[in-house]
This record gives C-alpha cells, sequence and structure tokens, in this order.
DNA sequence: CTTTCGTCCTGACTGC
DNA sequence: TGCAGTCAGGACGAAA
C-alpha cells in the first residue's frame, strides 16, 4: 500500500543509487504487470543515464537521457530495493537495473508479488496517467482553498472523495483515515460540507500526516520496505487505521471501522465529527 | 457530471 | 495438518 510518504521515501533512497549514473544491464521479467509494459523495455533501458527523480502523487518518474522518463507505480505491494552485490531474481522481481558509474555497482531491484503495479516509458510532456491528477499536497498550488473548490460538487463522503486522484495527488486509505482524524473529521460527511475551519483544518491535517510519515520513512505494513531494507516507522504512529476496537490515543473512544465503496475506514466516534 | 461496483493479483490469515 | 474461503487495495472502466 504504497502512498505519497512511502514512494517519497523511495525516491529518496534511490536518489544516490540512480541519478548521475548510467544503467550498465536491465532485467525484465515478464512482458505485463497492471497492464502490458514497453515493448522491448530491458533493452531500451540498456545503457541510458539517468538525470533527477521526481514524484507525482504515487508516481515516480525516472529522467533518462535523450527526453525520455521512466514512470513506475507500485501498486499495493510493489517495492524496491538496492542491493550491494548482484542478487538472485525472485519469483516477484520484475525488473532489475544494474546501475554503473559510481566506484562500484549497485542493482535496483522492483517486486511486486500483486502485479498492481506498473512500468512505463513516455517522451510526451505529460503522461496520460498524470493529466489528470489534482494538486500535490506538499505543494504551493495545495490550499484549503482549492480543497474547499474541489469538493463542492461532491455529494459522496469526504472518506471516498479523498481517494480520487483527482482531488489531491497521492493519498490512499491509510493517509485518508489517518488525514480525517487529524481534522476531526467523519470519514460520512459529505464532501461539499467541507468548507471555511473544516478545509482549513483538513488541509492542514493532510499535509502533517503526511509530512510526519515521510520523516518516519512511511508506514510499513505487512511485508512492505524501504529500499535499504529498512521497516517505516510511521505505523506505530498511526491514530486510527487498522486501530478498530482499540482505544483512541486522545479520548480513549473505541475505534469504529466502515465500509465506504468498499474500502475500510477507521475513526473515532468521539473526535471525529 | 458524480458515484458505485467489478476487475485484476497473490500472500496472509481464518475457520472448519 | 489441510484446504477452502476471505480479505487487502490502486486505478481503470462500465454502468447507474
Amino acid at each position: 500500500m504504497p502512498e505519497l510518504p512511502e514512494v517519497e521515501t523511495v525516491r529518496l533512497a534511490l536518489v544516490p543509487a540512480m541519478e548521475g549514473r548510467w544503467i550498465g544491464a536491465a532485467h525484465v521479467g515478464r512482458p505485463d504487470l497492471r497492464w502490458p509494459l514497453p515493448d522491448n523495455l530491458a533493452a531500451r533501458l540498456t545503457g541510458r543515464m539517468v538525470g533527477p527523480l521526481a514524484r507525482r502523487g504515487k508516481f515516480l518518474l525516472v529522467s533518462l537521457d535523450g527526453d525520455e522518463t521512466m514512470l513506475m507505480h507500485l501498486g499495493m505491494s510493489g517495492s524496491v530495493r538496492i542491493h550491494h552485490q548482484r542478487p538472485a531474481i525472485g519469483k516477484h522481481d520484475h525488473m532489475v537495473l544494474e546501475m554503473q558509474g559510481a566506484a562500484s555497482p549497485c542493482w535496483v531491484v522492483f517486486n511486486d508479488p500483486r502485479r498492481f503495479g506498473w512500468i512505463d516509458l513516455f517522451s510526451e510532456d505529460i503522461h496520460p496517467m498524470l493529466a489528470d491528477m489534482g494538486p500535490e499536497p506538499l505543494g504551493n498550488e495545495f490550499s484549503a482553498a482549492t480543497l474547499t473548490a474541489r469538493l463542492a460538487a461532491r455529494r459522496g463522503p469526504i472518506k471516498t472523495a479523498l481517494l480520487d486522484q483527482r482531488l489531491v495527488a497521492g493519498i490512499g486509505n491509510i493517509y485518508a483515515c489517518e488525514a480525517l482524524f487529524g481534522a476531526g473529521i467523519s470519514p460520512r460527511r459529505r464532501g461539499y460540507t467541507i468548507r471555511r475551519q473544516r478545509a482549513d483544518r483538513l488541509a492542514a491535517a493532510i499535509r502533517d500526516v503526511l509530512t510526519r510519515a515521510i520523516e518516519d520513512g512511511g508506514t510499513s505494513l505487512r511485508d512492505h520496505v524501504q529500499p535499504g531494507g529498512e521497516i517505516g516507522y510511521f505505523v506505530q504512529r498511526l491514530s486510527v487505521y487498522g486501530r478498530a476496537g482499540e482505544s483512541c490515543r486522545a479520548c480513549g473512544t473505541t475505534i469504529r471501522s466502515l465500509v465506504q465503496s468498499g474500502r475500510s475506514s477507521f475513526y473515532c466516534p468521539d473526535c471525529q465529527r
């Protein structure tokens, strides 16, 4: 379940391993993940120089020489590991890049058991999957005002709206629940009722929870790890996600869960209105 | 237009 | 111990 903080953690770890270096060899295991991969992906990556690494929402963007960009999405079970010795290729290792150009090579391995992730190459200014994406929540274009404007037509629950990448980029189920707790807003509240003070609180809570999660190296649930193999410690600071039946850390009330649009939501019925 | 639901996938877990 | 069933969820596409 890599969301914005987990993808940003991956990006930060990959910068020293990839930026300014070149791909000496590439292995691609199968021609499809969530969607078909580009034809001859391994051959097209081999020999390429890597430029800046960027992130947009939950997507990782790797600039290559020749004005091309590799787009990567980790789906829900994807992870990236950096090895300093040539690794054995595992069952779900879909792409392995041998990075050259530094004192010693390293290997970047993309692993994704459930194959909800994706890799693509594009040369256009913007990839079609990024075209309709909302503002970066940690950027200058995101504010309570933009949030209010985009929620004005939303009659469904705010929790469901937060998962829509067109509203704001990078939020998934964990951080939607956590941000609503931070803002004191019920996941059931209809989107268009989030105005003024509630919008201020929600925008601030989104920025706060994402920033804190990045500082902690993301949230590790099940087997998710950072590229260096470390786990993300934000799991210890979750207020509501996965805590149904436990006590609210703020007021002691029992945390509840409900299903909205097929997704589990967790909330404190006392702190969130 | 918004909203919901089905789909894809595999590993972890539950219950008999 | 074994096995069937359930759940997890990101994002698209169909349908309402």
